[in-house]
DNA sequence: CTATTTGCAAAGCATTTGCAACAGT
DNA sequence: ACTGTTGCAAATGCTTTGCAAATAG
């Protein structure tokens, strides 16, 4: 995801009759500077001009239209991604940071569950979790 | 897990200076009764007696111990779970409701990571997202 | 007898909401 | 203009904590 990109956003708010406001684009431009996991907060101390509220209620937006995803794992507190397949994290127990993974997409496993559990399944996640290197260094 | 192991979780208490209270034996009596993954609130209607502060508390004590674990996907409440390996997660996007499944641990993963991320990796879980017979039904 | 535990009420923390002022389109 | 959005302050909901009274060992 590159700034270019925010642009081919802006008909999907159009087409809701969702605005396009100054700070949409900044949050979504932020969290692209930050091309992390950032958290509500991390990304409004890139932009304390912006409340709180209007984060939050932004990236609720922004999750509803599929636009970005939650992830909710750890010590209470949200992060957040750009949609994207193909990927899992893994999540650092110690300060909380969440990286990506490349692997193969066990699709297999989707299949399996169905058939075992009686769900109607629509998708699946893996964490792996352990200690960043940071983290390491820092004892 | 059933109710006699219980008596074999008494010994770890008292090594800890921990005392064996009829809260904490009815807590663990309550999950095991329950024997899927209920939330505190859910183990607090069965045990109406016991306040929630206790339940809470000695859910996050037994976790700490490593006799259970906390399972905090989804909307914010967590759910409880006695500790065991080998087993993943369905998780209802309709009710929450949480069941296990029985397959293969994708150990091979884990090694792949830590090469990957440089991550120290302690362990790993995954959940598959849908939806529960119950909720299909409900439409 | 002594240190731990209970349970109430209050605090904490992330997130959401009500509402009046504001601003896209 | 019309309707969606912002942002403050207050509310919410889950979880934790302070502390006095109760209790296990």
């Amino acid at each position: 995801m590159n700034k270019d990109q925010i642009e081919s956003l802006i008909p999907l708010l159009k087409e809701k009759n969702l605005r396009v406001t100054p700070q949409r684009i900044q949050i979504l431009t932020t969290l692209i500077d930050m091309n992390g996991h950032p958290t509500a907060e991390d990304i409004q101390k890139r932009i304390p001009i912006i409340s709180l509220a209007t984060i939050y209620n932004n990236l609720k937006l922004f999750v509803e239209l599929g636009i970005i995803n939650e992830l909710p794992y750890g010590n209470g507190l949200s992060r957040f991604e750009f949609s994207q397949s193909n990927h899992y994290h893994v999540i650092c127990e110690s300060c909380g940071k969440i990286a990506d993974i490349n692997y193969p997409e066990l699709t297999e496993i989707e299949e399996m569950v169905a058939n075992l559990t009686g769900f109607s399944v629509n998708n699946h996640n893996m964490e792996v979790y352990g200690k960043c290197q940071e983290c390491i260094e820092k004892g």
